[in-house]
Order: structure tokens, then sequence, then C-alpha cells
DNA sequence: CACAGGATCGTT
DNA sequence: ACGATCCTGTGT
């Protein structure tokens, strides 16, 4: 059976955990998913993230400690699946945007209108819900053999780009940086439209994102 | 396949 | 008021 991640693999920084999450598995129950595609909510500098107004209830547990879920309401009644990176007092965490299929397919399809199909598992509400989760599991470890955990898969050197969905209201710089990935040659993405292919090494992509990090 | 519109509620 | 959204219906 597989062992969950350990706490160090998320205490990185926000982008580069979100690059390594791609490909990765995520469990819950009888449930597994592939990770397809993540958004990073990066320093509270970054205008688009939830903590940039400071600590409140619902953000509480993205301020604390990397390795746990933070899990919120969106839009009335879609949960949204994050998990927080970095250290304590960062307030940073990869949205789940979309994934693919792995194990527990009747049970997805019973949490998501009876089907399982790429237009089922892409969507951060779609995720979510295909996982059984609810702004309940808000907080919970990921680091424990038990309710939701992510398990190691290998590192994906190819990937897309692009800019965050739905987060017009941050400033253009934040608005347009490329912190979205996703897995190339899948059709288990959201949105792919505004994506494109990365064509030199992570390493590069990377480096270059830490920069404007650095600069804001 | 692309778009428009409604659902629905915690947070600010 | 307003979302880090989804589903359904309509029209190509």
């Amino acid at each position: 059976m597989p062992r969950p991640l350990p706490q160090t693999f998320f205490a990185r920084e926000c982008l580069e955990v979100a690059h390594d999450l791609l490909g990765k598995l995520l469990c819950a129950g009888e449930v597994i998913l592939r990770i397809s595609e993540v958004e990073a909510y990066r320093h509270p500098g970054d205008t688009a993230n939830h903590c940039r107004f400071g600590k409140t209830a619902r953000n509480a547990p993205m301020w604390g400690a990397a390795g746990h879920a933070y899990v919120y309401l969106c839009y009335g009644m879609h949960a949204l699946l994050n998990l927080v990176t970095d250290g304590e007092g960062a307030g940073a965490a990869v949205l789940i945007r979309a994934c693919e299929p792995v194990v527990g397919h009747a049970l997805i399809a019973a949490r998501r209108n009876g089907q399982v199909a790429p237009s089922s598992l892409a969507g951060p509400g779609k995720v979510a819900a295909a996982l059984g989760l609810s702004v309940r599991d808000s907080g919970r470890p990921l680091t424990k053999r038990e309710g939701l955990y992510v398990c190691d898969a290998p590192r994906v050197d190819q990937f897309l780009i692009g800019p965050r969905v739905g987060v017009d209201y941050a400033t253009p710089e934040h608005r347009d940086a490329p912190w979205r990935l996703a897995l190339p040659d899948t059709r288990w993405v959201s949105q792919r439209k505004t994506l494109r292919p990365w064509h030199l090494d992570a390493a590069a992509f990377l480096a270059a994102e830490q920069r404007v990090t650095r600069a804001a």
C-alpha cells in the first residue's frame, strides 16, 4: 500500500510544490485520483490569494503549517480543495483544479451524477465532490494514512502553464501570472484554451517565477 | 462546441 | 454585494 508524502514535501515554496504535485496521487478512502491541474496561490503579496486581507476564521488553515487541507465554499455551493505549502505564517497553498480517475470509479460516479468522464473531474469543485470533501475537512492534516493524503509518483518534466482562472479582481501582474500548471497530453484538464506548453525545463520556469516573487 | 443564465451562502 | 464554480439549456 502507498505511503503518504511527508510534511517536508509540502513545506517548500508554493510554485515548486505545485509543479511537483502534477502526477501525484490524491487518496481519500476508496478513491484515488491522479492530479492533472493545479494553481499556486503564493505569498500574501499575491493579490489573488485568499490571505491578501489577513487572517480570518475561513482562511486560518492556510496560515498554519504546511501539509494541511484548506477547503472553502465557493459561490455558496462548491467545496474547493487547497493543499497548504511553505512555512507557518506564509499563507500559501495549491488549489487542485483537475484530476484523472485511478481507483474507485463506481464511488466517483455516484458522487458525480453517475458519470466518470473528463468533464466530470475537470474543475476544482468537481474534484472535491469526487473525493467526498466538504468545508468540514478544512484544516485536516494530509500526512496520516487515513482521511485525505498524497502519495508519490514520478515527477513530470513536460507541462502546460497559463494564467489562473477567475481572478480578474487581482492586480494585472498577479492576474496574468502563469501560476496555473497542468499535465500535457491528457483530456482531464479544465479551460485548456488558456494553457500553453512550457518548452524549457521545469527548473528554468521555477527560477524565472521565483524572481518575480522576490521582486514583488 | 460555445455561450448564457440561474443556483446559493459564507465572507467581507 | 460578491465570488479561485457548476449545471442545464439553447444554438451552431
